[in-house]
DNA sequence: GAATGTGAATTTATTCACAGCA
DNA sequence: TGCTGTGAATAAATTCACATTC
């Protein structure tokens, strides 16, 4: 039912919800309280047009000649993204990058629990990081079988990604953020987001050498 | 001259690069030294077209009937990146996320080298992680005169992510990599990439909330 | 025979431009 | 009058399909 007059976003949509959602949080800490598609456009520098198609696949929450107000555009938005729930994360890998995502606070308050770490090293297994403790890989399906874990980030080597991964999606696990480089292979229905690093510095190498020539 | 012939590159085939040369260099590194677009592809889990498409604003590269040098190619994409230089990078914000960074290894392999850290709280001021000794923010333009910033990884808060990287600008970086949350606007010529962890995560949210339905 | 390189076809995304409503 | 919501137009990216070459 819930899938009544459900239009398809499309894939470029979604992230671009999150911007609109974190300038229209700042505009209410501000006071702001309505906002036309031509403001926010200008606030992140995209096209007014595609910021009232994207709200459009969701339905319609603006008025003609007025605008949008900021509270209920961020209900609408929080809805939308899902956002309105509380989503169990574990982070496997507890290295360098796996222990400063785990210590950053920010995370928790977008309802993004982080309820296990997890490594292979036995020089970190048991450690705490901010709100995770570190358990042993060894655990990884014992544990997904007791608590439920909606996503998992993955800050494993890229050689092990790939079995993690695999490890992760048949204990159930549905979304995962990649941060490993590389490409990962998963079934239908698994989400996988990538955050690779080295790929972006690369972006803006390829960028440096076309303007200097 | 280096112009000649240099045809538009599409914005998605650049980081695409950087997939096909970390896979081609984990082939060579297994003794392969012939691949199709085929397998390429397969292993990316793309479309082979797509791969010969991208080559394709590069030159001509492979052999018909026979696929390309793994090699050969490894140097095209190195070249066509700029990675046969090195980078100058400086990371400004030495909190969780930018020490991470600091202290992560893989960064220098690729020709990425730290020159300095930056940071405005004077209680990381002259601590170091990995290559970068942390200096106060206050150093910025002066260092950025004395010797060359190619790159910045910006990971200051929210707060101070449009001013930061103003400055960085006006001192002539013209490449940031932006851990920050916010959409930063920069005149023509500077690139800026965007990694969004909290978008990530909603666009996940996002995919876990219609699955649920 | 096998795989490249690339125009043409298709699909996806963005932007225009304007009717419709407060 | 001002701004939304959206078809239509445009632009960008992907995929097909095949002539070409080894």
């Amino acid at each position: 039912m819930r899938n009544v007059d459900r239009k398809d976003v499309p894939a470029v949509t979604v992230p671009r919800l999150a911007l609109y959602l974190r300038k229209l949080r700042e505009l209410r800490a501000r006071g702001v309280d309505r906002v036309s598609s031509k403001d926010l456009a200008e606030a992140i520098d995209l096209n007014a047009a595609q910021i009232r198609k994207d709200f459009s696949y969701f339905g319609e929450f603006g008025t003609r000649g007025v605008g949008y107000e900021v509270d209920s555009l961020i209900d609408v938005i929080t809805h939308s993204l899902g956002l309105h729930r509380t989503w169990n994360v574990a982070i496997i890998g507890a290295g360098l990058l796996g222990t400063a995502l785990a210590r950053y606070r920010g995370f928790g308050e977008q309802g993004f629990h982080l309820v296990a770490m997890f490594d292979s090293s036995a020089t970190v297994i048991g450690a705490s990081y901010g709100e995770g403790r570190v358990r042993s890989v060894a655990e990884l399906e014992e544990f997904c079988a007791e608590e439920r874990v909606d996503i998992a980030v993955v800050t494993v080597p890229a050689s092990e990604a790939q079995a993690t991964i695999e490890r992760l999606v048949a204990a159930g696990v549905r979304a995962i953020l990649n941060f490993a480089p590389v490409r990962v292979h998963t079934p239908d229905g698994v989400l996988v987001r990538q955050v690779d690093l080295s790929s972006e510095l690369m972006a803006l190498s390829f960028h440096l050498d076309r303007e200097s020539d």
